[in-house]
DNA sequence: CATGAATGAGATTTCATTCAT
DNA sequence: TATGAATGAAATCTCATTCAT
């Protein structure tokens, strides 16, 4: 009398592969509702239909499944930038397109800054070290595939100082975001002297920032 | 008659800020020994050789110990900061020695790293918001402070200019330690392909940065 | 420059009597506020104008507190009883006046069954041996006291007949209160079957029981 | 092939039931040792054999725990009650039979007597108000199938009466009880005058007022 | 005597993780 | 594989009581 409805269980490596993805969507749902601090594995059970042990069949911990989203979030953004280079004009317009990529990618993922901001602190200090490797590795072998692109597009530069360069976006954006993200309930002070001068506006310290970094290092 | 062993009562305030600051020690302490997480409330507790009700009697929350210890040490910084500008010479010296102050800082204060890149996603999560605001406050002041200091000893710049410079100055040192940052277990990675061209180099980085930042802002 | 004010010390045995009072007065004022349990040692102490530890000068724990309210309590209690056999008339008249006496004395005295029925199960478990014996020393004399008045209105009875009957309006006051004592938020419930029948009056069920069990015994 | 031992997981609904009997029995055990107030919820977890966390699973409050013990107990002492009707003889041997199951009941239930003189003081007090609303529903509906029990073995009292009698049955063994217990360390004083008179023999007391209290009540 | 800081036991709560079924 | 009961560490809170000043 059983019903054919839903398989019970994942069999094959295409089913466990979509359990697992189901896993990261409830986490990535549930993040986005508070960015303040990473849900419960048992609501994000709940939200993804399993229960609380199936969740470690997949993840070995919590942050485990948050670094892999950070990984998704991180691949797509390299593939996004990987894609202005395929079209290459002069520097300048790189460099505008870059930004803009970027913090359109930041609109459309407004869970990439809190939990970028978490790698460090939190995710990696509770993953498998293998793990960390790959996410690492992962860091690694795109930034080195943006530094191939480019000295494709622009040859008379020197190798790795795209990735260079790259490193640097990175570390102000993860440092300027962590700045100016000012709990909600704290942002009437911003309002007062002497916040106002103080606290990075941060999309528009990031766009002239990059502006800086890259034509000041690619210009000369 | 004094005596010169610790009280065994707080009676006055500043035998208050004296237990408060034996609290912050002992956390310290046990920090440094394993800066992957914040060590436990208990644990603090008997470092310093009190009972874990009394911990409570000086902070809410385990959190705010540390963002006292966080402000200390932003503090202790920024009046090393301050002291740079007294003896002005040169835009370049000043960077110099700017560069070098933050990176011996970073040796005799080897929690402030970890513990900086907590502040955001996890000690002011939970603390009381008018807590968070006061610390908010202490940095904006500070970096005010420094700027006003700055215009005193090169008249020519613009006010707020260094205050940003100092803002960048700061999210450039978050983002690069937390993208190098690597666990104890992982360092044998580093060594292979193609992680040493990917992986700052902290120092070495974080010099050359600051020479950009600073000098292509104030030397226009 | 000292005022004269308020006397800092309780020098004498008056003014610690009156302390000691002031004690209970604060502790009945919020006890009135919420019978469901006894108020913390701090509220009694804030209400009192005293600091905590002055409470432990006057009282070895909270519960001996409320038992020194009860002991007030009986007292007040067993001289109206007393007052009303100096004027005898019949038993059937004392019976009814009895009753009214002591309805009146719960109305007045709110706070008297809450507290009686805490006696056992709380203050007594918490209090110096010797304590919990006077109190009991204290009921067990002007029960005699009340006897020893009766015989001499009613001469025709025996010794220990009333004291007796004293005992069981007691136990009776104590049982039905508690079982009639319903949490406000279980009141709704009430008015459901079967409780309409199954939950006491407290007064009308007590005015009739203390007619049965009085004037049976003493109409034989 | 079952095992006899007992399983380490509670799955179906049985099982589930046993294990929260399993703390039961352990709460009762303690309580035994020292009536004086309830033992703390880990020396229950402990003695159950279980980790604290899951005594919170199946109880919400401690006091939950002891108002579901007091809830077999009279569940107990009600079927016996019920019991004695079925074999309907005269009203006085009915009272006798009533008036010796109680003590019996009390001489093999020691913890009936200290857990019932809490439940309106403490246990009510910290538990949710749905469950202690179900108590006191269990209380009245036992109460009414006595009621009507008696009715059938006796049609020609009225309803309710055996109810409203059963009613001060328990408020006498309640209130007598609280008079009566004295501590241990007490008891000496019990032989001075003029405790002797006035200090209930309850076992005594309690035959008495019963047989007076129903037989008043039904042999008119 | 008076004070209130310090203690420490204990109740809850939360929750990541484990593991018997 | 999947489940969810069980675990147990830790945070927080409350509060009666003690005791140095």
């Amino acid at each position: 009398m059983r019903c054919i409805t839903q398989r019970l269980r994942a069999i094959d490596d295409s089913e466990k592969a979509a359990r697992r993805q189901s896993i990261l969507d409830a986490a990535k749902a549930l993040f986005l509702e508070d960015t303040s601090g990473l849900p419960s594995v048992i609501s994000i059970a709940r939200k993804a239909g399993l229960a609380k042990g199936t969740v470690y069949l997949y993840f070995k911990t919590k942050e485990e499944i948050f670094l892999a989203i950070l990984t998704e979030d991180y691949e797509i953004l390299m593939v996004e930038v990987i894609a202005l280079l395929d079209n290459p004009s002069s520097i300048d317009e790189l460099v505008d397109s870059l930004t803009s990529t970027l913090i359109s990618f930041l609109d459309t993922h407004p869970r990439f800054m809190p939990l970028a901001s978490m790698a460090s602190p939190v995710l990696e200090q509770n993953v498998d070290i293998e793990i960390v490797g790959q996410f690492k590795l992962m860091l690694a072998e795109k930034i080195n595939d943006i530094d191939e692109h480019f000295l494709l597009a622009f040859p008379h530069f020197k190798k790795g100082q795209c990735g260079s360069l790259l490193l640097h976006t990175n570390a102000l954006i993860l440092g300027l975001w962590q700045m100016q993200s000012w709990p909600e309930k704290l942002k009437p002070l911003l309002n007062q002297f002497p916040f106002n001068t103080v606290v990075p506006d941060f999309k528009k310290d990031l766009t002239l920032s990059l502006k800086n970094l890259w034509k000041g290092s690619l210009s000369s």
